[in-house]
Parts: structure tokens; sequence; C-alpha cells
RNA sequence: GUGGCUAUGGUGUAGCGGUUAGCACCAGAGUUUGUGGAACUCUUAGUUCGGGUUCGACUCCCGAUAGCCACCCCA
């Protein structure tokens, strides 16, 4: 024998056993219930992609470091899927016309990312992501959310659990580059710096704050940003903002939005204005569902406005907004919060027919096929063992009925259905 | 990409510079049992891989690989 092949799994991917899958469909469940509530039509694309489409959108340095990109055999760049969003626009810009709107899709793509795999964070993971697009108002955005907090409650958390926070790129645009006047880049690297604030000692927030900002004589800047970013609450916030903060475009939406919620019964969003989240298309609020759970303390969803994103493969523009949920974090929170289904409450079959010799074999499969038809899941045991280790393989796979078939009965016709449970016995003729 | 920790039968684990590498579960064989999630007996199977130190390495060192954790990044 040559050199013997691993069993394991390649790096970062994960496989599915039976119980495994139990949790996943259990998962997907979940995701497409709600998505379905809402009138959510499902699409699906090609794990391939050429990798323009994502050199565009995200430049070349994420595409060559953290993507599966090859050249295939007609020197065509191919990149496996690092997410769905850019499918989803090429698909939705390439029939635009005749789409009707608002269209409401939702997909459940497995997606690539060539990372060092840890908690949370693997190589091959599923996304739901829900989209909807054409909508200008904010009920796209209040629709989304709501769904958000719809999953997360299907997951098993409390309100108390969680917190949904949101946030509004028209603002947090309106602070760097209209209130600070900084260049794109400086204002880019302003909100990635925001984005790191609760995770930076202060000291070394500031510093960085004052370099970008460049205001190191009067230090009138770095002042009115840490007031800002350190404002508790939206209120005290827009009174920080000052001025044109009332007639501000992003300051009416978010409001708009939180009292939205608040009268759809969602008291746990909140204003964060130090989230900024790192996708660079996002053009109005963005948002993201938090855990609060020390042993996770995760973004388990996280979406927003990006009415812009489709204007890369020209004509008019579409508004969009739409969310991603990872299945990872899923199943984490589905664990922590103990919602996990047992699988011995997934039964493969309804019933085992267990045969104690050959000769019972013919007559074993009728009964079989006869109790199929009548919509029971059969299976056979064909071990011809001692009836105490087909019993016992019956318990091990998890089913709940037993029929023995020998002579006997084979002879009088009368079988008797058990259910090793309860050892409830129910009569049965063929 | 960087750093820390880890790696023992199929699974979970114990242990040691010289041991027949121990235990539990699982699996397999057999005995008993026509209805029981059974009992009893026996068996198979392991030091991740490649180097090095040593009389001798599962044990110590280096490298690879994989896992966990953190950084980076996070679409």
């Amino acid at each position: 024998m040559s050199k013997k092949l691993s069993t394991e799994a390649y790096k970062g991917v994960r496989d599915f056993y039976p119980e495994d899958m139990a949790v996943q469909n259990q998962i997907f469940t979940i995701w497409r219930n709600v998505a379905e509530k809402f009138g959510y039509q499902e699409y699906n694309a090609s794990v391939l992609e050429p990798a323009d489409l994502y050199r565009a959108k995200s430049g070349e340095e994420i595409v060559n470091d953290q993507t599966y990109t090859f050249t295939d055999r007609g020197e065509r760049e191919v990149t496996l899927r690092p997410e769905i969003t850019p499918t989803v626009a090429r698909m939705v810009a390439a029939r635009k016309r005749e789409l009707g709107y608002p269209l409401r899709w939702y997909s459940i793509p497995n997606l690539f990312r060539y990372e060092q795999p840890q908690r949370g964070r693997i190589r091959e993971f599923w996304q739901l992501n829900v989209d909807i697009f054409g909508v200008d108002s904010l009920q796209a955005e209040i629709e989304t959310i709501q769904m958000a907090y719809e999953i997360t409650k299907a997951y098993g958390l409390t309100d108390a659990d969680f917190e949904i926070r949101i946030s509004s790129r028209k603002i947090l645009n309106h602070i760097t580059q209209t209130l600070f006047g900084l260049d794109f880049e400086k204002s880019q690297k302003l909100l990635k710096l925001t984005d790191k604030k609760n995770k930076l000692p202060t000291d070394v927030f500031t510093a960085t704050a004052e370099g970008i900002l460049g205001d190191v004589p009067e230090g009138k800047k770095i002042k009115q940003f840490l007031t800002l970013l350190n404002s508790q609450n939206f209120e005290e916030f827009t009174q920080n903002l000052q001025q044109s903060a009332e007639e501000h475009e992003g300051i009416r939406e978010t409001r708009e939005v939180l009292q939205a919620l608040e009268k759809l019964g969602i008291t746990n969003a909140r204003f964060d204005q130090t989230l900024v989240r790192g996708s660079d298309y996002y053009t109005g609020i963005i948002f993201e569902v938090f855990d609060k759970n020390p042993l996770n303390r995760r973004s388990v969803f996280g979406g927003g406005r990006y009415d812009d994103l489709l204007d890369l493969f020209g004509g008019e523009k579409v508004p969009a907004v739409g969310f991603g949920a990872g299945d990872v974090i899923a199943r984490d929170l589905l664990e922590t919060y103990g919602k996990i289904v047992k699988p011995e409450s997934s039964f493969p079959a309804d019933i085992y027919i267990c045969l104690m010799n050959k000769e019972v074999a013919e007559y074993a499969q009728d009964v079989a096929q006869a109790l199929r038809g009548k919509g029971k899941r059969v299976a056979l045991d064909y071990s011809f063992r001692k009836i105490g280790d087909q019993i016992k393989n019956a318990n091990k796979i998890h089913i709940p009925n037993i029929i023995c078939i020998g002579e006997e009965e084979v002879k009088t016709g009368n079988l008797k259905i058990k259910n090793l449970a309860t050892g409830n016995e129910e009569s049965y003729k063929l």
C-alpha cells in the first residue's frame, strides 16, 4: 500500500456528518421561514465568478490576499465567491428593466475566504443574504432590521441578550468631510479608526486621531471629535453636533428608523456612532445585531444601504438595502442558548423491520413497500442477526418503532409494530 | 501573513528518557435472551509526519502539517 491519505478535511472547512447537517438544516429553516414570511424569493448562483467582479469593488489587495483565485485553462482569472452581494448586484443589473420593484431576494450561499481560521471564522461558510432593491424610503431599512431582529429571536436570544446598533454613513461622512474637511483618504482612515475605538487604549486612539485630523496647535477638531464619539445616546450626539444638526439628512433618517423600530416593539435598537462597518459601498443607514453574551461578543448580522453598487454595471441607479448573517455564529448562538434540537428527535425512519432469517426477506420487502405506500418511512435490517442485535441497531440510528418478521409472521400475516420507547404494541395486517 | 498554546487506538483520555503505553466508550467475534434500548466472554486497534540529540525518544530539540486562541483583516 502506498502513502495513506489523511482523513482530515481541508484546512478551514468542515465535514457535515448527519448530526452536523441536522443543525445546519435547523439554521437554514429559521432563515428560510423568516425570509419567506416577509415575502422574499430565493435565488442562487455559481461559486465561480470572474475575479474582476471583486477587483472593481474591493481592490486588488483583497482579491489577491483573501480570496481563492486561480487561472483557468482559458487564461481567465476565476475567484471562488467571498460574498454574494456583487453577484446579486450583477444579476439584478442584468435584468434591471424587467424585474418588478420592490424586489425582495434572499439566498443562502456558501462563501470562501482565504483566511487564518479561528473562532467564528473559517474558510468556507454559509451566509443568509437578504436584499431589497428599488426602495428609496427608509421602509427598506426598517423591514430588513425587523427581519434580523426576528431571526435573532428565533436563535433563542431574548431582547436583553442582544442589541441592534444603528449608524449612518451620511452622518459619519458629514463629520469627517464637511465638519473636519478631510479628503477621501483621510476620511476613510478616521472612520476605520472610529470602528476600532472600543478595542484600542484611549491614549493610542486619541493620538492616532490627532495625527489624521492634523490640528495639533488648537486641538479644536480632536476635542469636538471626542465629544461626539463619547456621546451617551442619540439625543446627546445630535446636540453635540450643533448647528446644522436638525436639518441634516443622516440625523433625520436615523431618528426616523429608531422611532419606527420602537413602534414595532423593537426596544433594543440604539444609535452607535462608532459603528462603521468595513465595506466601502454603504451609502446610508448601516446596522449590526450584536450579541452581548461575553462568550460570543460578536456581530451576528451586518448590513445597510448601498445605493451606488449597481452603478458598476452602468445604467440608472437601483437603490438597495441588505444584510448578511453567517452560519458559524448562528451555530455558536444556538449552542450558547441551548436551542440545538437533539438528533434523537429527528428520526431517519419511522419503522425498522427486523428480519429473522433470509427466507423472510421477500415478504419483508412487501411489508416495507406497503407501509411506504401509507407514508411511513421504513428501513430494513439485512444482517439476519439475533433479534436483540437488530433492535440495538435500531436504537443506535434512532428509529422509534420496530416490526420483527420471522416464519410465524409470514405464515399468519400478523405483524406487531412496537414502540421502543414506550413498549406499546400495535397490530398490523398486510 | 505574524505570534502563543496544543497533537497518544475510531472517540475521550492517563502516563513515562528504558513500561507488555493504562483506562472508558465505540467497533468486531462468540454465548445467552421472541421483544430487552440487556448481560457475559474474547478480540482488533494508538504515540500526526520528517529530521536531530541519545546506548536508547511516545517523552527532549528543530521543521512540517493540523487544531485552538490572539493580531492583521473582515466584503
